[in-house]
DNA sequence: GTCTATAGGCTGATAGAC
DNA sequence: GTCTATCAGCCTATAGAC
């Protein structure tokens, strides 16, 4: 029964050196520098063979985005620990934005393509790691809230919704307005974090982690 | 010598019919397409004549980028006389997205597609369009500082980058991530606003403007 | 200024031999 | 499972006649 087995898993590795040369092009030249001509080539196989491992070129941009969201999800792995949901708050902030900055390609496929991408990765169901992931933000909205650190009308989903989008921002506007921003973004998202958990900066500090300066 | 000015004239209303005619494209299929032979198909012209107007179709994005910008800074115009730099602000983020989720192709051109286009729109130098409408943010942020306020190393440019951020990706992830982002546009908005400008809504609160209720 | 015709590419996808 | 060959289309852009 060794042989049915053996192929198997040689049409399982091919299949994912299809994808790891897919993601290459990707890197190299976006998403639409990626086509099955271009794979096929890539990988030296024919063009046609390609379609014995993918329906189509729909799966393999489905594909590439579900691991890259996966990427991202291991970004955020080391600070969900985080025991105060502010600092953990700041510490997904910084990550998401360290991840985006340092895989364009990667965030423009998932994020910034295809409104068909990213609802394949993110409408999985309740349980999917797009859902899972959007939690850790709104679960520590949630704990603030707990903790009596929220107005009793503040909608944690809102707050971690507009939270999203603050990032996303910075991200999105970065990669695409290049050089119009004049600043970096680990710095906007460090202003955007400080800004939204507290606030403008007031004359008469109420808070230790205020400042906003410019350098 | 009014032969060569209908000849001009008309030119320039050639010109005129083809770019409409590529922003209803634009409208209808997005950016992607929009290709010279639809284009020439739509105008009722044949191919080749478009490059006698155009230099190539990059050209025909560059313009059709400018003038979804023109579109947007039309938006502003009814805000930017608004005396409290406050106030000002919400209402300029209120016509930001009204205006992203009401032109999404528009916007998606602009600002969500090439950096070449967002470029050729935004750095025509210190007096273009781009520049300008950027100074209306700036400058609300400076006048909060003028007025005692902001703290005093709070930077105004840098606060107006962060606000342009929010905005943006309120309007962006809610054109990619369709569905997935539960609250309306307009909340989200409202909400960044708010938070953003005045902090998260505190138990005792500080501001008769505060609230994010999830109504 | 506008046309026809075409060069010289690219694309996704499939039929059918092996 | 992999190949060759190909269908059926798309594209930008240009040369040269009128």
């Amino acid at each position: 029964m060794g042989i049915t087995e053996r192929k198997q898993r040689q049409k399982a590795e091919l299949r994912e050196h299809i994808l790891t040369a897919a993601r290459d092009i990707v890197l190299r030249e976006g998403f639409g520098g990626l086509s099955m001509r271009k794979l096929a080539e890539a990988v030296e196989y024919a063009p046609a063979t390609l379609y014995v491992h993918f329906q189509n070129r729909d799966e393999i941009a489905r594909e590439l985005s579900r691991r890259g969201f996966q990427e991202l999800l291991g970004f955020f792995e080391p600070v969900v620990g985080i025991a105060d949901p502010l600092e953990r708050l700041r510490a997904v902030a910084e990550a998401y934005v360290r991840f985006g900055m340092g895989h364009p390609e990667t965030y423009r496929l998932v994020f910034m393509e295809d409104p068909k991408l990213s609802s394949a990765v993110l409408h999985g169901g309740p349980d999917d790691p797009g859902a899972r992931s959007f939690h850790v933000l709104e679960a520590a909205f949630e704990e603030l809230a707990a903790q009596g650190r929220l107005a009793a009308d503040a909608d944690p989903r809102r707050l971690a919704e507009v939270f999203w989008t603050g990032v996303h921002g910075v991200v999105s506007l970065k990669l695409t307005c290049t050089n119009f921003l004049q600043t970096p973004a680990e710095a906007l998202t460090d202003t955007f974090t400080r800004t939204f958990l507290d606030g403008l900066p007031k004359p008469s500090s109420r808070s230790p982690t205020q400042g906003n300066a410019s350098t």
